[in-house]
DNA sequence: CGCAGTGTTGAAGCATATCAACTTGGGTGG
DNA sequence: CCACCCAAGTTGATATGCTTCAACACTGCG
């Protein structure tokens, strides 16, 4: 049941059979959401933390005109509030963007772990940190790319880490955001989202039909988009 | 030495003398950077973490062209790569912004105290989840703030995370960023940033001259950039 | 069958970039 | 000690990417 979240933590490093059972021990609770509920709400303080094992999930920040900036996106194996266990406090809110299905898991158990496996808790806190990672290479994107490099940049993130949770068929996959998010997650207006992507169909680069994209020039896009994998970790090591 | 260390993390949790003496003790090795130099290099497997004591440095990705986006600046008291210590390999470069005096902590005294100090860990991590933290502020005022609000907005947080170092003088900081380096924190032109912040300062709601910048009207400023510090996690709590 | 959410299109306006020139001040060599 | 230089800051003109507004088309669903 917490397959993908194993296949994400050894895309990193190996996992013991122990850490395996462990892992699966802490999961006693599980729980659906619809899409548009919030997994998480802003400011709560939740006693568990929650891993998503199926779905597609965002993290975001409302501003005072209403608008609203998607600050992460999370999908199946990703621990989406694990940071919320050092930090107590939720400064932001996480949606369910489709049905998703969800473990919960315990300040407690977490905590235990913490202090019996240390490898663990570095694998933990190394998920979090490359939560990091993929902020600050949101942020590069936002900052110094075309809106145009910055959405074929999200495209190549996304199906990399679906490929390492086994996501992906073939050089499509699952992409149920409708535009609005999309405009939400790279910070402009609907109107200029539908026509960058419709620039980059012109290309042949990608199709966007039925919640799907399918990757059409993997190289050129990556090349357009200046992706570099590098900052997703994705090499198994000691950690 | 390690005093804004240790203030740093006593803003968010009580640290108790044998924490600090095993802090103290990890520091057996300092270092002074010039101006311009990189404390590290992007694509480094440095073996060592790196403390900032004094100054300012600033971590960065550059693009094809040439440009540079800054991701997150750093100031006395930080662990500017901390994260690099789970994720091994450097994916961007931390440059110093005025000379630097650090400390360098190496990989196995940390991995040491992973092993034996859970609580300290524990703080670790969350020194590393607030970066995070910080992050998304700056990908919420990037997608979604006027240029303007983005920077009076991290004008409001360097006050409070120099204040918590005590490197404030009232309502006065030391700002020794030039306007370049300023472009290349919000990710807009030199150009603009100049009339972003005149306008700024037409409004009476801060002063920068001689690298010092002044906070004329704080709460309006906190108001107009819509600034929360909940971000910073700065509540003494147990971790 | 009709409605609501989603996607698409065109026109007009504004925020920000780019280019180019000029000012100011501190540091340095003749 | 002055003359010069270079980095930093400032300003105005022009260009463009993106937003906003408004309308219309498509589709799945009650």
């Amino acid at each position: 049941m917490i397959e993908s979240l194993l296949l994400n933590l050894e895309s990193h490093d190996v996992v013991s059979e122990a850490e395996k059972a462990l892992l699966r021990s802490m999961v006693k609770q599980e729980k659906r959401f619809a899409a548009g509920e919030d997994l998480v709400s802003e400011g709560s303080r939740p006693g568990h933390s929650t891993l998503l094992l199926d779905g597609f999930a965002a993290r975001y920040k409302l501003v005072d005109d209403g608008r609203r900036q998607i600050t992460s996106l999370h999908i199946s194996g990703d621990f989406v509030d694990l940071h919320a266990f050092p930090l107590k406090l939720m400064d932001h809110g996480i949606v369910a963007l489709t049905p998703c299905h969800v473990a919960l898991v315990k300040y407690s158990d977490l905590k235990h772990i913490t202090e019996t496996s240390p490898h663990l808790t570095r694998l933990f806190w190394l998920d979090t940190l490359i939560d990091g990672a993929i902020h600050r290479e949101w942020i590069v994107a936002m900052g110094r790319k075309s809106k145009k490099a910055h959405i074929a940049h999200l495209i190549c993130e996304l199906y990399v880490r679906l490929h390492v949770v086994r996501r992906t068929k073939g050089q499509s996959f699952d992409f149920p955001l409708t535009q609005a998010e999309l405009a939400d997650v790279i910070g402009i207006s609907l109107v200029h989202v539908n026509k960058t992507i419709q620039s980059l169909r012109k290309e042949n680069l990608l199709t966007w039909t039925n919640h799907t994209i399918t990757i059409l020039d993997w190289d050129r896009l990556m090349e357009f988009a200046e992706f570099d994998l590098m900052y997703l970790n994705l090499s198994v090591e000691p950690r």
